[in-house]
RNA sequence: GCCGGGGUGACAGAGCGGCUAAUGUGACCGACUGCAGAUCGGUUUCCUGGGGGUUCGACUCCCUCCCCCGGCACCA
């Protein structure tokens, strides 16, 4: 099926088509290492990998780019009110965001790009908006983008400027001509890091390094940028106008996506509203892959509204698919290699690897896509019930690790299973002579064992598996 | 106020100008089982914020109103 993508842009979804062939330069906004990772990161992150992992199974070359605000006013609050290095911050904290990253398999970033490596590119686009009259330095030596210059201003966010409300939440600089101008470059203040440019020492505004890093890995116009909603004004929106300020080149993005909130009750979660959840604190109660499963069930330009019990029904859910593929693969190491007729297998096979593709090409409709799996699990373990053969097994084995490759689920630990399997399976021949001679008592007797140290059994009706919950 | 996104069954959450509104969770019944679990089958919601319009036909398109969320100038 021909890819489409929702364009906040245009507002419409429209056909994929890259700049260069197969070549597609994808960049999403990172974070600023200043916190914890939380689970609305998790979810703008979780749903970008799926992007980047659906492209790429479809054969599209991705360079998938993201930057880190390595430089910051909250790094600098963070600074003053912790007296640490602000590097030393950044480093402690991104380190804890790619942990965690790596624990929800978001694996596809191919750079993270961090702002203050990029200093010498951010002054030469300063200088060059300055030069084409885009840019004015003000009294401080700080350098602010004119946005009266820029006829695009607000084409991304539909914003008109006169019908904006300066201030509506954050105070406005005096420094500015206007209220809609934004930073480009900040003077150093007492204390402050600061680098070297043309205006005397300083650092970067907050939207200027995007533009920089991607015109230094991409060239002056690329295929897809990402970011949570939120970001679609004014940061997005500053990105445009200085980008295509500066090369004159247009449209600087082709393709923006933008991914809904995490609310909590209703509101954005938010460390100042206190209902804040740490990626860490849900990865303690909930196995990565529930979480990960929990945040693309839901189409990624909706809101979830995060609850508990949310990810315990997640949980639920999850575990039927998972179960489904367990004996999959149990499955097709005991069955025989012609077994009985299949009785459909193969076909529900095909269909759902359509399904699932047209599912996920419009506009990554992940949550369709999942529907698509429950659907084939049942046809998978009905299959099973009537003693299908391995040929068909494998086909479906192998749908499910195309689907668990682009939705980033089903990664199994095959080495920590294999160590238990022979201690197991002599458990567990144990308990089949015992429930042989009906002495119950003792197989209940193993069995409730094997539960308090977290192993499951199941009997069923072609043999006995185990699962370690 | 302006811009953007939404309002669907107990809950979560898709879709589409007409097929019993997908899928999951929950609940209930049945099959299988020594029991349990998993699995399978069935039942459970005849309804898509209110009103109007277009149409042979609207949850789907248009208008309007109400409500919720996000943004409004350093939030993923």
């Amino acid at each position: 099926m021909p890819l489409r993508v929702y364009n906040t842009l245009s507002r419409k979804k429209e056909a994929f088509v890259p700049l260069h062939g197969k070549r597609v330069s994808m960049f999403v906004c990172g974070i600023t290492p200043q916190d914890q990772t939380h689970l609305g990161h998790a979810k703008t992150y979780v749903a970008f990998d799926v992007v980047a992992r659906y492209l790429r199974s479809k054969g599209y070359h991705v360079f998938y780019l993201q930057n880190v605000t390595d430089i910051e006013d909250r790094i600098i609050a963070k600074m003053k009110s912790t007296r640490r290095a602000w590097d030393d911050i950044v480093a402690q904290y991104f380190a804890e965001f790619r942990d965690v990253m790596e624990r929800l398999q978001c694996t596809s970033v191919d750079v993270y790009a961090f702002a203050t490596d990029y200093i010498d590119e951010i002054v030469e686009q300063i200088q060059g908006l300055i030069r084409k009259g885009h840019a004015y330095v003000a009294e401080d030596k700080s350098v602010y983008f004119d946005t009266t210059t820029f006829s695009g201003w607000g084409k991304l966010s539909g914003q008109k400027v006169e019908e904006l409300r300066p201030g509506a939440r954050i105070e406005i600089e005096e420094r500015k001509r206007h209220p809609a101008d934004f930073v480009l470059w900040r003077a150093q203040k007492p204390g402050e890091p600061a680098w070297e440019s043309p205006w005397g020492p300083g650092r970067p505004g907050w939207h200027i390094e995007d533009t920089a890093i991607t015109i230094r890995h991409f060239g002056v116009q690329y295929d897809l940028h990402g970011g949570g909603t939120e970001l679609a004004f004014p940061h997005h929106e500053a990105e445009i106008a200085q980008a295509e300020s500066f090369t004159g080149v247009t449209p600087f993005v082709r393709y923006w996506m933008h991914g809904g909130m995490v609310m909590v009750s209703g509101a954005e979660m938010h460390k100042s509203l206190g209902n804040f959840w740490p990626v860490q604190a849900a990865l303690e109660r909930y196995e990565p892959e529930v979480l990960r499963f929990f945040l693309i069930n839901v189409q990624y330009r909706g809101p979830i509204d995060f609850a508990p019990e949310l990810l315990e029904e997640a949980k639920r859910s999850y575990e039927r698919l998972r179960e489904t593929v367990r004996s999959v693969e149990a499955e097709r190491r005991r069955a025989p290699p012609k077994g009985k007729a299949d009785p459909g297998l193969r076909d529900a096979t095909k269909n759902s690897l359509a399904a699932f593709d047209a599912a996920m090409s419009d506009d990554f409709n992940t949550r369709e896509a999942i529907a698509v799996l429950f659907e084939f699990a049942r046809d998978v373990n009905k299959a099973i019930e009537s003693g299908v053969g391995r040929g068909p097994l494998d086909g479906a084995a192998e749908a499910f690790r195309t689907f668990g490759d682009v939705l980033g689920l089903f990664q199994m630990k095959p080495s920590e299973t294999d160590r238990l399997d022979g201690v197991l399976d002599l458990i567990v021949g144990l308990r089949e002579d015992a429930r042989k001679r009906k002495d119950f008592a003792t197989a209940d007797r193993i069995r409730d064992a094997l539960a308090a140290v977290g192993i499951v059994l199941e009997d069923a009706r072609d043999g006995v598996r185990w699962k370690l919950k």
